[in-house]
DNA sequence: TTGTATGCGTTATCAA
DNA sequence: TTGATAACGCATACAA
């Protein structure tokens, strides 16, 4: 069995209250005998029980992250910086993939409820509105909208779709295609192909818009995209993700496109993954570790004042591109 | 606030006894109490407090997760597919990131102990066998000696790195090299280096070690391989792991070096991210879905049985070969 | 079939 | 500067 306070306070020949305060460095106590309970914590290996604690009102200290998953480097990193950021500030991390799966994520709200959290950090969207509106809990979302009360984390999806395709028009390129997510409402995927499309118009070209799911196999994905490459004559294609944008380099190799000459591409997520194994491919870069500090402090100043109301709702910030030999050759 | 038991138990006119019987399904209650209650818990939102519960010698239902990080691919997919397991079961994760850092590490151990985790699953080992050793608590680890009686799961890496060595011999090389992690006792990567080592003077070959170390840069790790692919005269490299096969490819054609013609690359992990989006890669796969259903059935019988001798230390699960276009063209 | 009383390990209130 | 005592929300032995 473990020792507990009560444990500490005979040993040291206090009472269970003085310990408390040693602890918590709460009111007055003399040198001698905090010294004393110190001397006794050690010599039990003495741990508080942090459920005992947070029964009591306090705070557990624990924060709940829903997001669909780490084996996507995307969230893989989002999700290390997070729990980097939220350890040095004595927060434990609750992980909840909640896949694709709205019975999953519903039932992690309700776990991490139960389990007191002092938050919640959303990355993971397959739920609506309703469903976190009724949570008394601070929550900061990434990404998407969840309510009224919910601020929402971004990266500028939209600019970075008009970047992508700003950059493969001034490369030379004029039959653009868009290849990636589905739109489905909601979905940061959705500002990056307004930001496609605005500029498409823009620059007076035609749209070609082509879904390519998320959930689909890459097997299928690929297949998809070979279709794609040799039905139709692209010069460029702007994908909605890095991931998407490797299959299509493979694709356009196994076709004997000749990437850029014949055919320029462009990702989204820059991760430190694709920068440093895939350094040639083009993309739009999100700014991880600074949403992941944003989000962080968001929920900080959330969980400190409940109840103050939100300064701002929306934080949307800036990308950068990445030009690199998807687009030019030098 | 949040609604309690009390709460519930007036609502329902009923004793916080029978709810926490209908809660617990315990002892008999009649079907229109438990109906009564049933409504009452809806009609508040009712959630119970796992803090409270716990703090009664139950279980916390809280297993923590101690791994570098999930940022590598490797791990991303290997800690989802332990939440997954888990959460089937009906155990929460304590993500612990401990990155490569002992006092990350040693503080994570007394944090997940203060918060009365059921038990751990421990991935990352920079701390040494007497830290993990007086902790009561149920524990298994993933690919490293932790204690006498802390049972090990892991791939065969041994015959990893034999088959890897064997299959560039049968492809034709006879300048085998080795390029990877520096060797550290204890770490896994030194059973892939011994299959190397093993495979190498039992065909005769001369043996050549080239370590790069995992912490560098990947910048300044394809410097090294540049260097070692300029400088010597290898026809074939079996790496430590997958991203440093990606190095290698990626170094090998800024030198225009042919692959598979002039170099053959074999790799290490197989993650699903390398089988979809490198599928050119020839790899040593890791069972990464039956470490982690090991992992945890194991962790669940040692906390179901925690005085239980061990039947078996450890588990060397077998490693299949991807056979592909880094090895052979057709 | 249901209710009362007590305790889990800690902190907060009050008194000494 | 310290200690006794009552909570926190729930589950269990015991009684009814």
């Amino acid at each position: 069995m473990r020792a507990k306070l009560s444990d500490v306070a005979k040993k040291a020949g206090v009472s269970p209250t003085t310990v408390s305060r040693v602890i918590n460095n709460y009111g007055y106590i003399s040198d001698k005998t905090r010294n004393k309970v110190h001397e006794a914590m050690k010599e039990l290996n003495y741990q508080p029980n942090s459920l005992a604690r947070s029964l009591h009102g306090k705070k557990t200290n624990l924060v709940g992250l829903i997001f669909p998953g780490v084996s996507n480097p995307f969230f893989g990193e989002l999700v290390e910086e997070i729990e980097n950021k939220l350890f040095e500030d004595g927060y434990k991390v609750i992980l909840c993939n909640a896949a694709y799966n709205k019975e999953k994520e519903r039932s992690y709200l309700r776990m991490l409820l139960a389990n007191q959290v002092d938050g919640i950090i959303a990355g993971a969207h397959n739920l609506g509105i309703d469903e976190y509106q009724e949570f008394g809990l601070p929550i900061v979302s990434f990404d998407r909208s969840l309510s009224e009360n919910v601020p929402i984390v971004s990266s500028d999806n939209y600019k970075g779709g008009v970047i992508a395709t700003q950059e493969l028009y001034d490369a030379g390129c004029r039959h653009i295609y868009f290849v990636g997510n589905p739109v489905q409402k909601g979905n940061p995927t959705d500002h990056r192909l307004s930001g496609y499309r605005d500029t498409i118009k823009k620059l007076g070209l035609t749209l070609h818009i082509h879904p390519v799911s998320f959930s689909e196999t890459p097997m299928l994905k690929i297949m998809a995209i070979k279709q794609l490459l040799s039905e139709h004559k692209a010069d460029g294609i702007v994908c909605t993700d890095d991931l998407t944008a490797l299959l299509v380099i493979q694709a356009a190799q196994e076709l004997g496109i000749n990437i850029p000459e014949q055919l320029k591409i462009t990702g989204f997520d820059g991760t430190k993954f694709i920068q440093q194994y895939h350094p040639e491919l083009s993309t739009v870069v999100q700014p991880t570790k600074d949403i992941a500090a944003l989000l962080v402090k968001l929920l900080e100043r959330r969980i400190a004042h409940p109840d103050e109301d939100l300064k701002q709702k929306s934080y949307i910030l800036p990308i950068r591109f990445i030009k690199s030999k998807t687009i030019s050759d030098n």
